[in-house]
DNA sequence: GTCTATAAGAAGATAGAC
DNA sequence: GTCTATCTTCTTATAGAC
């Protein structure tokens, strides 16, 4: 990688650890190896790493259109999938989309950036809500619309039922960013989640009254 | 008010829009209509500021037992109201739940600050955590244990069910903190989130499926 | 492109008069 | 308790050699 992308890396790094007012220019050519003046060749100024940052983000998501999808394939694949979706897939779907946030390296710092930098300016706050409010919930949407007209799942409002799904995961998501050590917990309730999510929501499903009594006196 | 308490209240404005590290002591002084010097015969420091507000609003949580419940009164209270509670009872206490959140100045501007240095360190992480999660979830798994019990609701995992109630209201929350111009529709659909919330998993309530399919062809 | 040296300015905090 | 004046330190950014 080179020096000028290294920059990048490690100023989000820092970032999304301390926010961009605590972190000192001398700190990110720390951990490139590099003095601070040396940075300045690179880029004009700290604001510059900054929005090359946001930049970069802004091409990647666009160029995957993928954080927002729940498998992070192409939608028309997803369609097909959701058609005929089992519990078992929908959890595994789920695990997939907690784990591309969580573990990409760029998505969970980049997350965290914006979250700390969110209310600095209305941009910012805009592209916040265009990641992790909009996009996911169109995309999802469009696949619960697909599930509910192949008859899988049914619902009074398929929006509601789609904040039903990504909403918890959303929840459980910001626990692990604040507390990664919370992180086997959240991803049990998530698998929690989403079957009871699926039982709620499933077509022919009904649900068993005696068993609903005995896991209660079991637990 | 008293300086000491002005101070505190502008510095807490400040840094919810702004964050710590970017408000200076001179700023506070202004609002408060002194000068930046006058400041420290009031607090040590800077930090200290910051210190005094995270006290005086956790004691202000403990006095009040409010911030987490729902009805923002005291518990045996509302355990009577939840055993017989309605749709639009349901609704209603979730709109209050969401007013306080939202329009107690004190706690909107607290929330915010938090969310910006939640990466900071370590406990106000876990304050945040406390404040915005585990006290919420309990205190709202208590009162859906009770209508469980009580028959109202039913449910295979009531900490789930929980989850399902809260997580939702938490997401459209933090649209409004970023955009307060979302706030007309995040309220609409916090509704339309609890009706479908009690008709998924009201006890004795049989989904129409031809009014199903009436609602979705509707739209 | 990287360095050392350094300028320029900001921000936190103190001294001491009133 | 509030002010003016000032100190100190930190941080961004530039100049200019290599």
């Amino acid at each position: 990688m080179d020096t000028k992308h290294r920059i990048l890396d490690e100023a989000l790094t820092l970032f999304s650890e301390k926010g961009y007012a605590n972190v000192f220019v001398a700190d990110i050519a720390e951990r490139v190896g590099i003095k601070a003046p040396s940075l300045y060749k690179h880029y004009k100024n700290k604001q510059a790493i900054f929005d090359a940052i946001i930049e970069e983000m802004d091409r990647r998501f666009l160029e995957e259109a993928g954080s927002l999808q729940i498998s992070g394939s192409d939608a028309a694949a997803d369609a097909e999938i959701y058609k005929h979706i089992s519990e078992e897939q929908l959890i595994a779907l789920g695990n997939d989309l907690f784990q591309y946030f969580l573990h990409d390296d760029c998505t969970r710092r980049f997350r965290k950036m914006l979250t700390i930098e969110q209310f600095h300016d209305r941009k910012l706050a805009a592209a916040y809500t265009k990641q992790y409010v909009d996009d996911p919930l169109s995309y999802q949407g469009m696949l619960f619309g697909l599930m509910v007209s192949s008859g899988v799942l049914q619902a009074e409002n398929v929006e509601i039922m789609t904040l039903h799904f990504y909403a918890p995961i959303y929840f459980l998501l910001t626990i692990c960013d604040r507390e990664p050590e919370r992180e086997a917990e959240a991803r049990k309730t998530m698998e929690a989640h989403i079957r009871q999510f699926n039982r709620l929501y499933a077509r022919d499903t009904k649900i068993d009254r005696k068993q609903i009594k005995k896991n209660h006196r079991g637990r």
